[in-house]
DNA sequence: ATGACCATGACAAGTTCATGTCATTGCGAG
DNA sequence: CTCGCAATGACATGAACTTGTCATGGTCAT
């Protein structure tokens, strides 16, 4: 990461000409970057990465016609994935957000930043931060918490007792009744007991039935 | 989420003196905000949540003894979530970020902050957006990422033509063989000839274990 | 067009499972 | 102390599943 960062190359993406050549401007008129190409679509700016110009930093409309910002998103990330990629939005709606997130945004600003905080959020980019407007680091914040916890959800409870428990894991280990009562040092029978219990308290009927359900609600 | 934020209650917990006093002193002289509370470690701080005081923002250092940073961060998000939480480190390391936000914190800023940076931070926590380092908001960028990917590992592949596939999903659904043949309109026979090849393909030898197999590995 | 592969269908023998019914032991709550 | 409940064990019957072996028709590539 370059602590100071000199001749930043800026290229902007915006279909706004009043906002794309204020950006322009401001920008080359920062210190340490500057700002050769500014594209009013994205179609004429993934052209001119192919062609094998390659700048350190894209600020990328979102609502774009023609090809949007998160599909170019990805096309950036894809033939150039060293470009940081920086999302300029009016809007701050939390769906958009994850998509952009996921589609490997490395930063995002709405469009009522201030000049200062745009060329801030330049030159953090180009280190190697990721700038983000604290509104949408908020909602990502929220994603991640719903994220991480998604993977781990509560399993619910069935009233399963321990022992119920245990034979219905063996059995999602794929082990036949016989086995379940090696393992448990039981007898078959009680095992077949068991599995009364467990189809009851599961709602189903066959061992696949149960099998399936203990493992896509996590019980086992 | 307030425009105009104006006598935002800080607390600081962070066990260096010169650094607590430094920023209290700062916090007080800057305009819309007051630091009336600044404890030297979590306890006391939890203990005054637990009479009852809450401040709008607390700035949590992570590194404390006793009861550390992230811990207390858990406590009080349990006792008054509403307080917006900003972590303060001198680290800068991925699993210690994934545990703060998995945590709970509303923001995370790096102690070689500026002054001026920490103050932005506080007035922007209190309306609700979540200031983060660019240089830690890049590892949640990148955790964020691999989490969502996690989510979805391509599933591996066992050579299972597209009916076998259909076979073991109806199976995964708990239905019997004779069952899965009126669904997809097929003879039982059928059906048991195309588990062979799915056990086969599977190295599996039980309805149980394919089952199992098929869900966990994401085939159905 | 010949072989490889998939989908389909079938029969038989042996194994495993589901269900109904019953019984014993031990433990904690009322 | 008695009642309820979890855990254990059993028998019998019918249903479902596994495996071995075989066969037909279609598609696709060499």
């Amino acid at each position: 990461m370059n602590d100071l960062p000199e001749n930043i190359t800026v290229w902007l993406v915006e279909d706004n000409e009043i906002y794309r050549c204020g950006l322009s401007r401001a920008i080359e008129s920062a210190d340490g970057m500057f700002c050769p190409e500014a594209f009013a679509d994205a179609e004429s700016a993934l052209s001119a990465v192919d062609t094998g110009m390659i700048p350190d930093v894209i600020l990328l409309d979102v609502g774009l016609p023609g090809i949007d910002g998160l599909t170019a998103l990805k096309r950036f990330a894809k033939i150039a994935p060293e470009i940081r990629i920086v999302l300029l939005t009016v809007f701050n709606d939390t769906d958009k957000i994850f998509k952009a997130v996921c589609a490997g945004a490395n930063g995002y600003l709405l469009k009522t930043s201030s000049t200062d905080q745009v060329l801030n959020a330049v030159r953090q980019a180009a280190a190697g931060g990721a700038p983000m407007d604290p509104q949408v680091a908020d909602r990502v914040l929220t994603l991640f918490n719903q994220l991480a916890e998604a993977k781990s959800p509560p399993p619910p409870d069935y009233g399963l007792s321990p022992r119920e428990k245990q034979i219905l894991e063996q059995m999602a280990q794929g082990l036949v009744n016989k086995e379940i009562a090696d393992v448990l040092g039981i007898s078959p029978h009680t095992v077949i007991n068991h599995l009364r219990s467990i189809y009851t308290k599961l709602h189903v009927n066959t061992n696949t039935g149960a099998v399936a359900k203990a493992i896509r609600e996590g019980l086992v």
